[in-house]
DNA sequence: GTCTATATCTAGATAGAC
DNA sequence: GTCTATCTAGATATAGAC
């Protein structure tokens, strides 16, 4: 009768103190024996649920990258005047960034393992990447001051130079060295994204 | 008499195997054993020369980002016409990561060692990064084009969304997920930046 | 300075009791 | 399904000969 549930407890209850131990010390560099003990449970406990050490650690990305590191919001959220709803935008994608340590060690852990684990780099870019991009996307198609764009393009362009600034400032802590305040990057970015939608100045008018 | 050359020959010798080990493995993936043989020195020659697994991993990455990596052009190359050269400038960053399999890895190891070796993503920081933003400022401050704006956070935005398609594209394997061509982000990335002069619709004029 | 050989420890994974 | 106890391999680091 409590068989399922208890089962499911102690798989959640191991993925926690793997998610846990693969956060802090990276894939080679944690030990089964320290996720059980974090775990709360005894090693055989955890080959019992998972195959090996490769397995878990899968299952425990896919598993983050799925639930716990979505996007919360959509566009319709913004849907006023760019001028104001734009700068909202980027602030909120920035602080959502910046303030989760969770999620800056959990970029750190897929990156550094994307040479070896190229599907769970893909995954990240299925379940996290992509949907950021389609949220500006949506929008951009959403601001008639934008619909000339090529909206993918931009949207990855914006999308960029915000995951850019959260990996130097807060990921790479250079903060002291390439200084950008978040205020002077959304100013800038505004001042790029309405000027006057482009005369074919590009193309030597 | 060969004394020093030797020494010298012995620590770049190991440098150069340390670099292909954890460039392949990370750095808790890599063993000292692997090092050394990949070396072609025995072990103990690799302690006689650092301290330990940490002093040679430190002085790895120091080196290869003061040295290697460096950029090796500056903005002067890009003297004309913006709607030219910006495109090849743009063109030249992205293949020159693009091509470069040794630099991926390299950018997935400071990345994924970033928690754990601060100082070291901090050394990525300043000697490649920044010379990266640097150039980027220098050759917006050369073009009268985009003298009222601020060109080191408007410098860190293009370099941003260039550095975050390598990412997505390359380093994450996620060109048939999230698919966006070199041209077709140039193209875009160059209409942003040669629309007109804002004239304050920022501002709600 | 460099090697062979080794000490010491901890890793991933499992056998077998319950 | 879960535990205690254990196997085996490979890890970091070094002692001691040359």
């Amino acid at each position: 009768m409590t068989v399922a549930l208890n089962k499911t407890d102690k798989a959640t209850q191991i993925l926690n103190g793997a998610l846990q131990e693969f956060l802090a010390h990276g894939y080679a560099g944690t030990s089964m024996d320290r996720v059980a003990t974090t775990a709360g449970v005894s090693k055989p406990t955890v080959y019992n649920h998972f195959q090996d050490k490769e397995g878990l650690f899968r299952a425990l990305v896919q598993k983050i990258a799925r639930e716990r590191f979505q996007i919360k919001f959509n566009s319709e959220t913004f849907g006023d005047a760019p001028a104001e709803s734009l700068p909202r935008l980027l602030a909120l994608m920035v602080d959502t960034i910046a303030d989760d340590d969770d999620y800056q060690n959990f970029v750190r852990l897929v990156i550094g393992e994307s040479g070896r684990f190229p599907e769970l780099a893909r995954t990240f870019v299925t379940y996290l990447s992509k949907p950021g991009l389609e949220l500006m996307q949506d929008y951009l198609e959403q601001h008639a001051e934008f619909s000339d764009a090529d909206s993918q393009a931009l949207a990855q362009i914006i999308i960029g130079s915000v995951v850019y600034m959260c990996l130097t400032q807060y990921i790479l802590h250079g903060r002291d060295i390439m200084p950008l305040s978040k205020e002077r990057y959304i100013e800038t970015m505004i001042g790029l994204m309405l000027k006057s939608p482009r005369t074919d100045v590009a193309h030597q008018s």
